[in-house]
DNA sequence: CCGTATCCTCTACGATACTG
DNA sequence: CAGTATCGTAGAGGATACGG
């Protein structure tokens, strides 16, 4: 399948879309949270599955994939019985850090936002 | 029509969705870029489109609309002929400047990563 | 435990034409 | 200038079942 465009340049960016770019890698319905909760530390499949309620096993894996191809998390294979594998943001990924907390902490407020004055439409007229 | 869930709360996000909250709003294939050129100012319809190549007018007033219901900028309308429109970012909207700046140059330090050292794919055995 | 393989739905996005 | 109105499509996302 493939949710996310070729490498490298992402076919279809012109120069100063730079803010397009992120949005590709850490946008979505599913990245931002998968990305959020690997600031903890390695996971393991179903830990991520388990932090991230209503996500199905192939959501979880063609986003892990995504990211890997985008090339800010490694996969770390474990040989052993059972099976194990583990995800971490890499070096490149590790400078998400502070993006992928601000959009935590800005949707945090906004959400306060929210429910102490509820938004109403403003068409300013002059 | 109506391309973004209702408030409040965003129907369908759970508590500790935050990451995703603000994925709605400045996600998607537009409203990064149309944030970031409104951080200069306020700008009329045809100027953010001018500042957009690609961008169609049903898409722009689209992700404006969308924009405009998430509460982040207002729509100023002045009585003149020929008709004339300005957005900008209101108080609210303002405080996302940190967070769209930082995708900006996050996006570009990325691009520059890329042609620097093209990404491949890193599965760990261990 | 960690995935793939099918199949299906829905909606974001696009092309194009028309209007106060 | 700043928009609607229609129509069409690709692909993101989901449900479910099976496999090493």
């Amino acid at each position: 399948m493939d949710t996310q465009v070729n490498q490298p340049g992402f076919a279809g960016l012109r120069t100063g879309d730079s803010v397009e770019t992120t949005v590709h890698i850490v946008g979505g319905k599913w990245k931002g949270v998968i990305l959020y909760h690997l600031i903890e530390g390695e996971l393991r499949f179903n830990q991520i599955r388990r932090r991230i309620p209503g996500i199905t096993q192939r959501m979880l894996t063609l986003q892990l994939r995504d990211l890997e191809k985008s090339g800010v998390l490694d996969r770390v294979v474990y040989q052993e019985t059972p099976p194990r594998v583990g995800y971490r943001l890499n070096a490149l990924g590790r400078t998400l850090i502070p993006l992928i907390t601000m959009m935590k902490e800005w949707g945090d407020s906004y959400r306060g936002q929210l429910s102490a004055e509820p938004i109403q439409p403003s068409v300013l007229v002059e």
